[in-house]
Formats: C-alpha cells, sequence, structure tokens
RNA sequence: GGGGCCGUAGCUCAAUUGGUUAGAGUACCGGACUGUCGAUCCGGGGGUUGCGGGUUCAAGUCCCGUCGGCCUCGCCA
C-alpha cells in the first residue's frame, strides 16, 4: 500500500509513531507559516500540518493544495494539546509531515463533497463521482453492502443456494413493459431483460433446487417514482415442498436478522399479520403505514338521512362516506392549508374534503365546527363525535364517494397527515404482512377480470369453487410485506397443478393456445412433476432506504437514474451509429 | 399521457411584485498572516437570468412554447 494508515484511525495512541496517508483535500487553511490541511478518505479526516520551520522544502507545493486534490503525505504523528477539534474523531492528533506528494490536482470542484448545503439532484448526477464522496453515500452504500451479506449469510445457513438467471431471456408481454435486446444473429428477434427472475425460478422448483435465492437485478420500462427506477434490486427466493406457513417464518426470520444486522435491535416475531380487507377497511391502503392509528371510520349509516346533500346522495347511490380523526389538530390547519389538502385528495378522484373542528360550547357540550355543519342535526353531530371519539380539539376529514375511491384518497391523506403531525418516530422500522389478497380485480376499461398479483398465484383451498361462481372473492395464496407504508416485498404460493392454472387463465378470458404461446415453456415444465412452491422478492433498494431513513431510492443506488430514466453521468441512453444498427436489424424510424 | 413545484455568477440564494449598471454568501484568482479547524484581513475577476418566441416605452419578473430536474395520478401482472 501506498499508505501505512487510514485518516480515520489515528489515536493518542499512535502519538510519535511515523506515518503514511493518502486521500483528498477536504479543505485547507494557509497561514503562511505552517499550512492546515484536512485529508479525507473513506474512513474519515485527519489534520495534516506543513510548518515552515519543519519541511520548508514542500511548504510551496503545500500552499498550493486546493478542495479535492488526492496527495500522500508522511510525518509524526503530534499530541495537538489544547487545539483538540472535537468535531473530528482523530482531533487529538495531527500529522506533522514531512514528506508531501500530490498525486493530482482537481479542477475546481462545482461543488463541495463535505458541504452541509447540497447543490441541485441534476449536479449531484451529473458529477456522481463528487457526490458519491459524501459521507452520506459512502454511509449508504455501506449499508447497502450489509443488506446483501446478511442476506447471503442468512439463507446459506437455511441451506439456500444462490442461483443466477440469465439476464438476456424471453418477452412475456404481460406485467411491465420489457427492455428489449435485439438478436444479432436471428433478425427480427429480441431478447428482454427481466422484469423479475418470476419463471426461471418456478423451472429451477421443478429441477428439484427447493430452496433458491439471489440478488438479481430486474428492469421494468415505466414510469419512475421516488421509489421506483428503471433496473433495481431484488432478494428473489423460492421454495419447493412449502406453504404460506413456511415462507412467513422463513423470511421473519431474515427481516429480523436484518434489522438485527443493520439497527442492532431484536424483532419480535412472528411479525403481526393483516388481512387485506382489513388493511383497506382501517387504512385505505394495502401497504399501510403502521407507525400510527387514525384509522378509518365509516359514518355511512350515521349520515344516510342528514341534511347534507353530498353525503346523502353518495350513500343512495351506493357509495361510502368515510373519515378520520386527526387528534388535537383542529388548530394546525387552516382553512387554506386545508383547501390544500382537498386539492390533494382530488388527486386520487376524491370530488371534495368535508372537515369539521371539533369544539366545546358554553355548555361545555362537544360540537361540529364546520362551513357545513349547518346541514347536521345536533343529534347527527353528536352520532360523528361518538363514532370518531371526537373531542375538543380534534379535525375530523371525511370523503364520500365511490368505495375504492374512499380508500384511496383517506388512505393517502393518512399517510400525509401522519407525517406532517410526525405521529409515528421516524427511526422506527415497522413490519407486517398483508395477506388474503383477491386473486383477480375487474377491469372497467376492458371488462375482464386481471390477475392481482400474476397468473400463477395460487388460491386459498376453500375458495377454489368460487373461481366459476363468484370470482371477486376468491381469496390469493399472495402477500406483502409493508414496512413503514412502503410495499417492501411482495410473493405468493404459486399453482403446481394444471387443473387449477387452466380454470385462472379461463377465468382471466386467456385460450389455451394464447397461454402455451406465451409461457408455453413454464407450463410445460409444470407438467413433468412440480412440487408444490412458492417464493417471494424483496426490494433490497426500498429496504437500504427504510434502514437509511431517506425518502427515495437514488441515494441508496451509486448510479441511479433520472425520472427520464437518462443516466446523467454517462449520458445514456444515447444515439448509437448506423453500423451498429444494420448489424442488428434495426431501422431507426424517428428520422 | 395528465397535474404540480423548480431553473438567476462554479455553487446556495436575493432582486421593491414590470422600472437605473442583476446583488449577497461561498467557491475561484492575487496579496498579508506560524495554530487554524466554516480561519481571518485586504484586493480582484466572474452573468446569453435554461432555451425560443410574444406583450410592453421597459421583462429575471407577465403570456405562449420548448428543454431539463423533482413530486405525483395513470402505469408498475
Amino acid at each position: 500500500m501506498l499508505r501505512t494508515k487510514t485518516c480515520g484511525e489515528l489515536r493518542s495512541e499512535n502519538i510519535g509513531e511515523e506515518v503514511t496517508l493518502c486521500g483528498w483535500v477536504d479543505g485547507y487553511r494557509d497561514h503562511n507559516g505552517v499550512v492546515f490541511i484536512d485529508l479525507r478518505d473513506r474512513y474519515g479526516i485527519t489534520q495534516v500540518a506543513f510548518k515552515l520551520d519543519l519541511a520548508p522544502e514542500i511548504q510551496e507545493q503545500a500552499r498550493k493544495l486546493r478542495n479535492e486534490d488526492v496527495l500522500r503525505a508522511t510525518g509524526t504523528v503530534i499530541d495537538r494539546g489544547e487545539n483538540v477539534n472535537p468535531k473530528l474523531d482523530t482531533g487529538k492528533i495531527e500529522i506533522h509531515a514531512s514528506e508531501l506528494e500530490v498525486y493530482s490536482k482537481s479542477k475546481t470542484p462545482p461543488f463541495e463533497p463535505g458541504t452541509q448545503e447540497l447543490p441541485n439532484e441534476e449536479l449531484r448526477l451529473q458529477y456522481r463521482f463528487l457526490d458519491l464522496r459524501r459521507q452520506e453515500l459512502h454511509d449508504a452504500l455501506a449499508i447497502r453492502h450489509r443488506v446483501s451479506k446478511i442476506t447471503r449469510d442468512y439463507f446459506d445457513t437455511q441451506g439456500f443456494l444462490e442461483i443466477e438467471t440469465p439476464m438476456l431471456g424471453r418477452s412475456t408481454p404481460e406485467g411491465a413493459r420489457d427492455y428489449l435486446v435485439p438478436s444479432r444473429v436471428h433478425p427480427g428477434a429480441f431478447y428482454a431483460l427481466p422484469q423479475s427472475p418470476q419463471i426461471y425460478k418456478q423451472i429451477l422448483m421443478v429441477a428439484g433446487y427447493d430452496r433458491y435465492y439471489q440478488l438479481a437485478r430486474c428492469f421494468r420500462d415505466e414510469d419512475l417514482r421516488a421509489d421506483r427506477q428503471p433496473e433495481f434490486t431484488q432478494i428473489d427466493v423460492e421454495m419447493a415442498f412449502v406453504d404460506r406457513e413456511d415462507i412467513f417464518s422463513t423470511i421473519d426470520g431474515l427481516v429480523a436478522a436484518l434489522i438485527e444486522g443493520v439497527r442492532g435491535t431484536s424483532t419480535p416475531l412472528p411479525l403481526p399479520r393483516i388481512s387485506y380487507h382489513d388493511a383497506m377497511e382501517r387504512f385505505g391502503s394495502d401497504k399501510p403505514d403502521l407507525r400510527f392509528g387514525m384509522e378509518l371510520v365509516d359514518v355511512g349509516e350515521t349520515v344516510a338521512d342528514c341534511e347534507f346533500g353530498v353525503f346523502k346522495n353518495v350513500i343512495a347511490g351506493g357509495g361510502r362516506v368515510r373519515g378520520m380523526n386527526a387528534k388535537g389538530a383542529a388548530e394546525k390547519y387552516s382553512r387554506k392549508n386545508i383547501d390544500g389538502l382537498t386539492a390533494f385528495v382530488g388527486e386520487y378522484g376524491a370530488k371534495g374534503l368535508a372537515f369539521f373542528r371539533v369544539k366545546a360550547n358554553e355548555g361545555g357540550d362537544l360540537c361540529l365546527d364546520s362551513p357545513i355543519a349547518k346541514f347536521f342535526s345536533d343529534e347527527h353531530q353528536q352520532a360523528i363525535i361518538g363514532k370518531l371519539k371526537g373531542e375538543a380539539g380534534d379535525l375530523l376529514f371525511f370523503v364520500a364517494d365511490k368505495p375504492a375511491v374512499t380508500s384511496a384518497a383517506l388512505g393517502a391523506l393518512r399517510f400525509r397527515l401522519g407525517r406532517e403531525l410526525e405521529l409515528y418516530d421516524p427511526k422506527e422500522i415497522n413490519c407486517a404482512w398483508i395477506i388474503d389478497f383477491p386473486l383477480v380485480t375487474w377491469n372497467e376499461d376492458e371488462n375482464r377480470w386481471d390477475a392481482e398479483h400474476h397468473p400463477f398465484c395460487s388460491v386459498v383451498a376453500e375458495d377454489v369453487e368460487l373461481i366459476k361462481t363468484d370470482p371477486g372473492k376468491v381469496r390469493a395464496l399472495s402477500y406483502d410485506l409493508v414496512v413503514n407504508g412502503n410495499e417492501a416485498a411482495s410473493g405468493s404460493i404459486r399453482i403446481h397443478d394444471s387443473d387449477t392454472q387452466q380454470a385462472v387463465f379461463d377465468l382471466l378470458g386467456m385460450p389455451a393456445e394464447e397461454a402455451e404461446a406465451r409461457f408455453g415453456f413454464l407450463l410445460e415444465a409444470l407438467r413433468y412433476g412440480a412440487p408444490p412452491h412458492g417464493g417471494i422478492a424483496l426490494g433490497l433498494d426500498r429496504w437500504v432506504m427504510l434502514f437509511c431513513g431517506y425518502d427515495n431510492i437514488r441515494d441508496v443506488i451509486a448510479f441511479p437514474k433520472t425520472q427520464k430514466a437518462a443516466d446523467l453521468l454517462s449520458g445514456a441512453p444515447s444515439e448509437v451509429d448506423s453500423r451498429q444498427l444494420r448489424d442488428l436489424h434495426i431501422r431507426n424510424v424517428t428520422k
């Protein structure tokens, strides 16, 4: 090594030692007779002093050092005495340099990795090599490494094999849009990058590899979000000869190991479970944030005969009126704030947001205060207050609409209010299984049933008969793991007998020929002795994001892409020359 | 595809709500200084206000379009 120590490890015990450090200039202070350099590497910062009286021959060179220059300095570890810097772990010592080698000068950087105020993200992504020098990115990627390492160790102890599956696969048009790769040797034909290793891992089960996992890179050509990148990493798992409980206990163990390994805290197992139905009723979401309460309440019966036309008409039309109680928030939201919330729920299809402040009148009785309170008799007001357990100072919100809209709007509003009202400890990691998802949901536009999870998802045994009679009521053997309001894992027990598989294809309106054409290779494999099997995939990026306490996954990915799926560092995607296109039998039709 | 926020010096921001030569901090350059650690002090350079149109006596500011970044609905089996 070119160095004998790192910039993070020297302490008082090292005083008197001759050491050599390498690193980047994090800051410089030139006092003519002495030049101070804050030298930074992965491990920390150490102050190096270049003193005129000790090494006059390198003084001139030291005075020219600027931020982000790379150097090697050799010198003696000195006690700082009175001049300790409590901000640095190495603050009790410094190096009095006798030798200096400048490996490379840096152009003036567009921003300083050590600075407090971050530049805009566009610049950070363009100069990602500078951004990655920041301590926060180092920490995030270290946690990411820890999650991967713990995962591999855990599955190893459980007898799993890590098996790689192809990146160049066959396009199956279901689900997300594929990223396609043209074939040179098969003119007009394309590979697809995997949306997930789903079909391959099921084939591995048929092949007898009954405990498989993989840290799998996946690709989906869909619009991005804060927690969605076009390429991302799944902890992909599949097991044979198992039922749902085996998956839960296996993943419970992984989750506990991750939290223990990253946070150092233990997690009570088994993780709690909530049915999809209960999650939607109580929280308005299939990925509820369970760090706080503020559950939804149905007041449909209570307000069915009130004088407020909106409520009355919605109930009469088969809709629902649901609400929730923001405890103590009456004075925290002005009329203008609430207008903002009304616009917010509008994004989820709600046509309005009714609100009431709970107040105590002169007599000490509770009543509702709102522009629409006059439409509610005293009996109605008391009933509403009773249902939502209202107390003076509470703020009640209601949405009246189609059932799905009340869930979507109130679920989103609850999530937002929980954050704004700081109803939880932001460091908490709260996990729960959501189970008993519906197998299919009705697609209004296409006038058919769509698979909620995917077409190979098995069904709760007692619901099999319902496939033909009442498909919307069929519960799937699928499950999600939600963490702090994020879908952090999703999986299912798969269908392994062809009768059930055919029944599901029939339900989805997929003719046998079409199923054969699309994933016949999986169906054929299942005909050669398929064990009962099931699995799950965890979103590794999201888990790391949650462990870091960030609100987007770009900050836990070394080289992320922008919302338009561009890499601002490399310039991908880019045009290619016509020769490459010709080799691939591709013609550019945009010109 | 839709909605919203943003774009001014290398960077972070300001600019009287349409009005004189677009400012500050920081970074950068030069100088002073032997104990700083957000060093300090003196001096200096640095602008196509993302881009293109339009309105106006006058546009960083208003309007239209466009590019880019972020958030989001749809989408993501």
